[in-house]
DNA sequence: CTTGTTTAGTTCGATATCGTACTATATGCT
DNA sequence: AGCATATAGTACGATATCGAACTAAACAAG
């Protein structure tokens, strides 16, 4: 009961390429798995990936968003932004006001409560972080996030082209 | 790169060396998000990323293996793998039989239609993935995929050590 | 053999996820 | 204006997630 089984690697000869793109989107799997479990454990409360994320979003490009500007920064679908924020709210974290520009539209504004939670989450998981960077490497780090960033366009242009 | 948003809450260096680990972790979460919802729109049924990822795991390692393995092997919870593989025998697509080694335990088996399931679901997505390969690049790929996994590794590490 | 501890798996409950369907408002067209 | 269509958000329902508590079996020590 250690580590996790080796990653699966098989078929290297068959000049299967789409097995690489498996294997890359298999360690991502795993990995968000990972580091969601590593936040939520941080968290405390019923807090969530999602609220966090949500939070986090809005003190560092600004509130006054909409839900569904939300939903498609973090690629999720409006109903679960919908319920995340509702959430939020619930707990005194964000404010939603009606939209002055859009009578169907609201707003979402954080809390000092909110804006205070986030902070207190960022100095308990930034430690963990930081743990992790000795060990992986920043010029690791620095060569994985454009190619990720790429892959991530990728992913959400091919999004697009299905819906 | 180009993508910077908004200057950070920057309390020196290593404020920079953790935002950046911070956003390789984010954009693996939204790849993450963002491959699943691919994967179940191919999948159909109630069918998860969880049930393809058991049936494509036994059928890639070999069946007969335990609930606990394949929890660890996914880094899911027990309680979640159990679940899963509920879903899966009610559907018919794995058995669960008693472990003749060991009486607490069950061994699991993937059923014919299993495994037809498992075969179709992959013919399903590689067109997907091939798509994705001339635009993303083997080279990137093929770079990508050790870093992941030392990131994989690492986290995994950190979790034993929570644990 | 007996007892205490560990381990495999399930049950249960609170919450999350997300598709479908709905309401209300906005916008475009004639 | 009047009407069709599009859009923002919510309600609801089926299912998923996962921690805590539980049962049963294995194991360890005396």
């Amino acid at each position: 009961m250690k580590k996790s089984d080796a990653p699966e690697t098989a078929n290297g000869n068959e000049g299967n390429d789409s097995q690489l793109m498996f294997d890359v989107l298999n360690e991502i799997g795993i990995i968000a798995q990972l580091s969601r479990s590593l936040l939520e454990s941080r968290l405390g409360d019923g807090l969530t990936q999602h609220h966090f994320g949500a939070l986090n979003h809005l003190v560092r490009l600004g509130d006054g968003r909409t839900p569904l500007q939300m939903a498609r920064s973090f690629q999720v679908p409006k109903t679960s932004m919908s319920h995340t924020l509702a959430g939020l709210e619930k707990r005194g974290l964000i404010e939603m006001v009606a939209n002055p520009q859009d009578g169907r539209g609201k707003l979402i504004y954080l809390t000092d409560a909110g804006r205070t939670l986030r902070d207190h989450a960022v100095a308990n998981i930034t430690p963990d972080v930081m743990t992790l960077i000795p060990q992986f490497g920043l010029d690791d780090a620095r060569a994985a996030l454009p190619i990720l960033r790429k892959l991530r366009v990728l992913l959400d242009e091919a999004r697009d082209r299905r819906n």
